[in-house]
Formats: structure tokens, C-alpha cells, sequence
DNA sequence: GTGATAGTGGATATGTATATCCATTATGCA
DNA sequence: TGCATAATGGATATACATATCCACTATCAC
């Protein structure tokens, strides 16, 4: 196995999960009110229009986009993107990744939480991490698309 | 998809590198100086031996831990716990999915690192993450096994 | 030395996320 | 109404992490 020693240590999302932050930023940026076609956003965001076009089809079933069919159709943010928190964004695709946040066992709610030190640090970068999805909206990383 | 609302927000780390822990972690508190089966510690830790076997091999070559083969062989703590730090644990599972830590990009390093204060604060969420791996040692989650 | 034990490593199977392909449905517009 | 367009969704392919199986090598006990 490759060992990419000083990479380790950053926190990572899923590809479906990046897709659908790289498109509602881009949808907030770029979007002025009209809908955007899904294979246009592809293009400029260099995502596999088919796969992206699942992202976007979730995101809309979850209330974050507004999908209009037909000709002259396309996609665009459900609201203002101040309105929109990243946690939104995220959570239809890290739902099945989702797990009790606790260090050894993720597969079942932990026994003795504030027992020892390392659980409660442990905690405390979970907890920094939830709080960032929270207070984070879509027009905040708009200006990275 | 099944949404788990209220669960997401937690850090998750991939099922070899939890075998690991869990695996040093169970030395720290039961290791009495003699090398303890890999096949007693899958039974113990309900971890497919063969799996486990795997994830104990990588541990032994990146010197967390000391194997012994022959009769009366088995794995120990390569050191004190208290001198092997979760970093050096999670490292060799964990290199392959490690990514510049930047949200929109995981791919490739990011331009502009401090000019959004959403990237700042994502910033800080790595941080956070990289400081407990880098403060914790096995010493500390041992009562956890 | 011989046999039993235990780690090592290659080959393979399975499950899930990722990615692609294509038929269908819905809608705007002439 | 009819046509073009675009989202929708099912089926399938690919990649990788996870898990299993088995043959091989190294070492201890006798």
C-alpha cells in the first residue's frame, strides 16, 4: 500500500457527496434565477454528466434544488443560497455512511461516553465538524466554485 | 437512499483502519509483555480472523507492532502504548483515501486557502482532526477495548 | 531432525460506491 | 397536435474496500 505520509488527516467526503457541493456553490455563483441544465453544469464542473444528473436528481428530491423538466428546463437552488446550510447538501449522500461518531465502535452507540480523554477530544472533532455543516451556508462557498 | 437525519456530522474511518485500533488498543489492555494469537484477538474483538490477520501484517511492517511466528508467536505492542501515537495507527489504512483536505477539491490542492472564511473554518475542522490523531496515543482509548 | 504452531502472502469472492448507457416521462414551443 | 428538449429511473459496468480461502515459510518444543 502507498503510504502518503503528511496527507493523512484531512476529513474526506464521498464523490457523490463533493458533486453536490461543487454544483449548488456553482448553482449559487453562476445561476441568475433561470434554470441551468444539468448537462451544462457537467461540463463546467468536469463531472460525468450521468452520474451528476443522479446528485442533482437527489438534491431536488431533498427540498435544496428545484427541478424544472421540459425544454427550457434545468435545475436551480430550492431557496437563497444564505438560506441554504451545507448539512442539507450533505446529508442524503453520507446518510449511509453515517455512524455513532464513536472511535472504536461506529457500528453501535458507545458505552460510557465522558469515561475517558480520548473519547471526549474525540467528540470535540465531531462536534467541530457538525457545528461547521451547521453554520456553513451554500452563498459561504460559493466564491470556491 | 435512507436518510438518518440527527447521525450525520460524524467522522468516520474505514473498517480496516477500526480493526486497527480496536486491535492496539486491545494489546494495550490486555498484552502482558508475551505476543498474544491474532486468531484469539479476532474471537475476542468478533473480527474475521483472516481479515484481521491482514490489518495486524500492515501494522507489523509499519513497526506499531512486533510479530513472532512460530509455536508460542503471536503480535505485541511494538512499544510502551503511550509512545504510539493513533497517527501512526490509522497512517497506513487511512493513506489511500487521503485527500488535500480542500472541501470543493478534494482532488488537487486548493488555490486561495485563506480567502473564504468558509475554507478557513473547514480548515479548522482538519486541524482539530489531525491534532487528536497527532496528541492521542493508545495508551489512551486501551480502557476502550 | 521432526512435527506442530503461527505469521505471510497470493488468489479469489462479495458488497458498495462510482460511473455509464438507454428507454421513458414531462414540458415548452411552433 | 407534434416535435424537440430535458429530467427521471432502470439496468448494467467498473473500481475498490472488505472478507475468505489456502498454500507457504519461519520458529519453537520435543
Amino acid at each position: 500500500m502507498v503510504l502518503l505520509r503528511g496527507m493523512v488527516g484531512s476529513v474526506n467526503f464521498s464523490a457523490s457527496t463533493t458533486h453536490a457541493l461543487r454544483a449548488t456553490a456553482w448553482l449559487a455563483a453562476h445561476g441568475d434565477g433561470d434554470a441551468v441544465l444539468g448537462r451544462e453544469m457537467a461540463r463546467k464542473l468536469k463531472i460525468p454528466p450521468d452520474y451528476l444528473s443522479k446528485v442533482l436528481a437527489t438534491l431536488a428530491r431533498s427540498g435544496v434544488l428545484t427541478a424544472v423538466r421540459g425544454a427550457k428546463g434545468g435545475y436551480r437552488l430550492a431557496r437563497a443560497p444564505e438560506r441554504i446550510k451545507l448539512v442539507e447538501v450533505v446529508t442524503p449522500f453520507e446518510g449511509t455512511r453515517a455512524r455513532s461518531g464513536c472511535l472504536l465502535r461506529p457500528d453501535r452507540p458507545c458505552r460510557d461516553s465522558g469515561a475517558c480523554s480520548a473519547h471526549r477530544s474525540w467528540g470535540g472533532v465531531n462536534e467541530a465538524y457538525r457545528a461547521f455543516l451547521e453554520k456553513t451556508t451554500v452563498a459561504d462557498i460559493r466564491d470556491q466554485a
